[in-house]
DNA sequence: AGATTCAATTTTGCATTCAATTTTGCAGTT
DNA sequence: AACTGCAAAATTGAATGCAAAATTGAATCT
């Protein structure tokens, strides 16, 4: 699970300035450069492209190194609509299948979100959505979830979510759990379209905000 | 798009080796052993293991290296039973906007796809689901389509797809093509959710082959 | 002036070397 | 005999060096 640290360390920065909109869409990443800049050698620096590669925030040539490759608002909200079609499919497979003791559990992940920090509160709010869906028994499904999750949200960080969207967050998923407990497919799935879609839109407004801009 | 060449060639033998079944489950691939039987340092090899592990066939662990990752028969049928989902929704949006140039762009690709070879036909075949699910005006998602196509198939080079099931495979798309001509909306997905997962079917008899057998 | 060729410079990709971490094997003890 | 502690071996992670490829730019030609 865990990389290199200097790996680590290197991609998260490269991250961050990428994501900070430090680069225009297109921009060579120098080796020897950076690798100055951040302090490693270009080894881990190497590695570092690759995960960020991975994430789609670099595209890697032959013989011709990194290149920036900026978010796209498109991007983000086209891939919140799969995250859409995916999630509901699974729900209305789940939703006959799910028994109390799978009740109990959402009602008991919901009690923690309502009280731990900002910091866990992501990670919380995913584990939610895998119990929605886990009476589908389809494992695999959820864990390509969590990559599309991934490439929604982590590429930026996104600062600290507020009081008032966390309070919202915490109502829908109330109010998503009553309807699944009273089987009520459609209106399950039309209900978490609309949650996971406003969940989306910080991600977007954060990416319109540097996408197409001068790099500073 | 291209890689360091050792790098590339690496990563190819080693995911040779595993959708061979040559190693169990787990089997932790020791970088130095590894580096010398294929007659590369460490640095490339370790780079291929960065390309394997978003490709899903091994895991790594921090000051561990990599160890083996088989895919099951369930994680192929899930990620089919995804992509079903996807483009069916795709080719719901995109008939409406499809026009007559689009048409003729399909049946070119159909043509082209009777006469290419064995080597080029997976190319041709996902140029014609591409320009299927185009007019839906989603290019991100064709593109994220693309990396499960990859994530069902790629994984294991289907040694050569045999004339039956290339023959089978074209006369579905004419099938579909007809149904997209007409606007059936429902009648075309249908047929494509069959055509979908009626072609993952040989990737999951291989995965069935090799998953859970003894190494060599 | 604009295009073209070719050498100088830059930059990447890989091998080698060095350092840090983990695993292994063996005493010694209970 | 089983368990703990520690040192040696094995293995991974990172830095440096060097050859190959690409980019740049100046000189030449049209």
């Amino acid at each position: 699970m865990k990389r290199g640290e200097a790996t680590r360390r290197t991609a998260e920065s490269i991250r961050n300035m990428i994501v900070e909109g430090r680069f225009a869409d297109g921009t060579p990443l120098r080796q020897s450069k950076l690798a100055e800049e951040l302090g490693v050698s270009r080894v881990p620096l190497r590695e570092a492209f690759q995960l960020l590669e991975a994430e789609g925030l670099v595209e890697l040539r032959s013989n011709r190194g990194a290149v920036v490759q900026l978010p796209s608002p498109d991007e983000i909200s086209q891939l919140a609509e799969v995250r859409v079609k995916i999630e509901c499919w699974l729900l209305q497979l789940a939703i006959p299948y799910a028994n109390e003791s799978d009740f109990e559990a959402l009602e008991g992940f919901q009690k923690q979100m309502e009280v731990c920090t900002d910091e866990d509160w992501s990670e919380h709010n995913i584990a939610f959505h895998d119990a929605l869906l886990a009476p589908a028994g389809r494992p695999y499904v959820i864990d390509h979830l969590h990559s599309l999750h991934q490439r929604i949200f982590k590429r930026f960080h996104l600062p600290i979510i507020s009081v008032r969207d966390r309070e919202k967050m915490t109502r829908e998923h109330w109010e998503i759990l009553d309807l699944y407990r009273n089987r009520e497919l459609d209106a399950a799935a039309s209900r978490l379209e609309s949650h996971i879609l406003i969940s989306a839109q910080p991600a977007i407004d954060r990416v319109r905000a540097v996408y197409g801009r001068r790099p500073v």
